[in-house]
DNA sequence: GTCTATAATAGGATAGAC
DNA sequence: GTCTATCCTATTATAGAC
């Protein structure tokens, strides 16, 4: 029994070997692009051993991209459960939100592929269900913050569910947008300053719109 | 000679009909998943009469990309030539940019996922070229209007290169986001009532962001 | 838990008849 | 311009030895 959830623990499964590497390569081309060859040759396996792990390569994909929806909830709540007024919560999530895609360059690409690539599942994996129930979880609460705000006279009425894509537009888009992302800001969006400049962006974005006062 | 170019043309192309079954195809499911043979009998052709349209399958999809981004340009050149002061001509292709896009059902979902899917493509097709010049010059006349309205005072002092990746994020994603956006919204974005919601709520996110006025 | 071997199928692309 | 036939390689997945 060694070190089973112990977050020190040097140890790394083939189990989590592979959900690595195959993070990082259906990050960058696909579910459809990547074949078990050349993901084996990553993980440095045989292909059969894969199947030992996983028992199809859909499995192995929506296990991949329900931990990260797993670990993007998990922030939501830290980052909601540190109090302060719904905007100051709203805000503090979005930053957290914006610096874990930042810090980790593969997620943003696996969940907005993942939103298209759903034709490719079966729709009944355990780990397309957990996977859908973390964003079905994460969207209530984002929503409730907003109803929360709304009741308090700090936001102007909108309509919640329109502006929950409005949000997932501004913060995951361009963190999966690759190459055009890069040549729209003239710079690598997951560039320091460039991640500072987004969560400014936004958080002016939700405070002010684009219309200055004056003319209001 | 038949009709060259007239609209009124019924007599469509084994080239246009191959465009179209490969724009729907692509849209619903991304260029490596799909297979020429399954394009081809969708076409009513055998598989290899493909190659004497297209040269290869990677040219074929970059001719579908550019066709739309062609055609989604020809709309932006139209909507900022009608005049008016910069927010008005904002607001006038921001609404003519959705109402495209909800016209066209496919072309959100090919934008996006050629943003993804670029690896695949070699990189030097004149149709790639194409496609890459008319991003460039929508993005350029979009920014150049946001500089215009921060001249004149009219629009707040904006990140004009990560505003262009908000704009998409708030008017492109949404459309490609499929199930996640459907289940979001509780209904289909298509459908014309959520896409008027669609437009006046980046309305008003542009002119009053999220926080209601009297708390600022 | 990893391996070799293999099955069964599909992939993109070409040659050449018509 | 479309077809049939073919090439070569890759695909997911299984069986069974170690």
């Amino acid at each position: 029994m060694p070190a089973p959830s112990s977050v020190a623990a040097a140890e790394q499964t083939s189990r989590d070997k592979i959900l690595d590497a195959a993070e990082g390569l259906f990050a960058k081309r696909g579910y459809a692009a990547i074949g078990l060859r050349e993901l084996a040759e990553v993980v440095g396996l045989g292909k059969s051993s894969l199947f030992h792990h996983f028992r199809t390569k859909a499995q192995l994909y929506a296990a991949v991209t329900a931990r990260i929806l797993v670990r993007i909830e998990a922030r939501l709540v830290r980052s909601l459960a540190a109090g302060g007024d719904p905007l100051v919560r709203l805000e503090r999530w979005l930053d957290d939100l914006v610096d874990l895609l930042a810090e980790n360059p593969t997620y943003a690409r696996v969940l907005l592929r993942s939103l298209f690539e759903d034709d490719d599942l079966p729709g009944d994996l355990p780990e397309e269900i957990e996977g859908r129930r973390a964003i079905g979880d994460m969207m209530a609460a984002v929503g409730g913050l907003l109803r929360e705000g709304m009741g308090a006279g700090l936001f102007r009425a909108v309509h919640v569910n329109h502006f929950l894509l409005t949000l997932v537009g501004v913060t995951v888009f361009p963190f999966a947008s690759g190459e055009f992302g890069a040549e729209v800001l003239g710079k690598d969006l997951f560039d320091p300053t460039e991640v500072r400049r987004r969560k400014r962006e936004v958080r002016a974005l939700l405070r002010s719109g684009l219309v200055a006062r004056a003319s209001r």
